[in-house]
DNA sequence: TCTAAATGATTAATATATTAATAGAGTGCC
DNA sequence: GGCACTCTATTAATATATTAATCATTTAGA
């Protein structure tokens, strides 16, 4: 049937897994003077020398004019640069400073230490079937179900 | 081991289901002059005749500085009416205006259809799993975890 | 070659999230 | 009765999300 809790739709328990985990998460990061969105440009860095503006986006999962006031703010901050590629001028490379690397090396050890014990909370099976539940879902992505739309009208 | 992949972290993997689910929802809210929060207000409201405040930012799951700005918006279009409470002045009941409710009445199949296709796009068994493992993180509540500050330093 | 289409970052306008502070109203206690 | 405390909605300031539009650049094709 198609009307069934509000509270416990997949949405709904989306937002609320979200709203149970993060607190204890952006608490670290504004510790570090840092927004959530800040870290997670910071944390994907960490991996990547220099990236495509467009690829942190989707690394990220900041949509891309979001994206473009994060790097602003870090760059005023000093914590990463900005260089526009000299092959292909639409693109632009995001690389973090020095400074930027010292302060992810900084807050990573606390951000881990709070994962874990997050993880470790939940039993063991519980989690894998969570976590392959969500990439299910995450496979759904619009772009796949989109259907030719004079398909339909 | 603390460091794994970033992107199939539990906050990384949540917010990519909800960037996979949300659109579809949200293109029909858009097509009735509607957002997604204001959706929401309304989706509770149909449930509830009248519903104070701070229960309807519980349940919508929006945090009451936001509340306020979106039934605001939602109060301008008259669909719904602020009250304030005559036993308790700090208190203010929502409620939805006949308009309101006509429009959640003419939105609401269209959702549910798109719910509805959503879940039939997934395993049964892999589904009630993945709800299970949502409600488990969920009942994680920053509050629940909460240790006596003064117990560790 | 020159133009139409496509691509990538950005801006714009509006709505919402986050965090802290405030103002008004009730409550308990002396 | 007054005072400290608590509770509720709201405001304030800043950051981010959403959607559409723009601007510069590149690419494809006539």
């Amino acid at each position: 049937m198609a009307t069934q809790s509000f509270s416990r739709s997949l949405p709904m328990l989306l937002y609320r897994a979200l709203d149970a985990v993060m607190p204890r998460f952006r608490k670290i990061f504004n510790e570090f003077g840092l927004t959530e969105q800040q870290w997670r440009v910071l944390r994907v860095l960490w991996e990547h020398d220099e990236i495509a503006f467009r690829e942190l986006s989707d690394n990220t999962l900041i949509p891309a004019p979001s994206l473009v006031g994060v790097v602003d703010r870090l760059t005023k901050q000093g914590l990463v640069d900005r260089r526009r590629s000299t092959e292909d001028r639409r693109n632009v490379f995001v690389r973090a400073t020095n400074e930027g690397s010292a302060l992810h090396r900084t807050v990573r050890p606390h951000v881990d230490k709070a994962y874990v014990e997050m993880r470790e909370s939940i039993d063991t099976d519980d989690w894998r079937e969570l976590i392959e539940g969500l990439e299910r879902i995450a496979a759904l992505s619009p772009e796949t179900t989109i259907v030719d739309k004079a398909e339909n009208e």
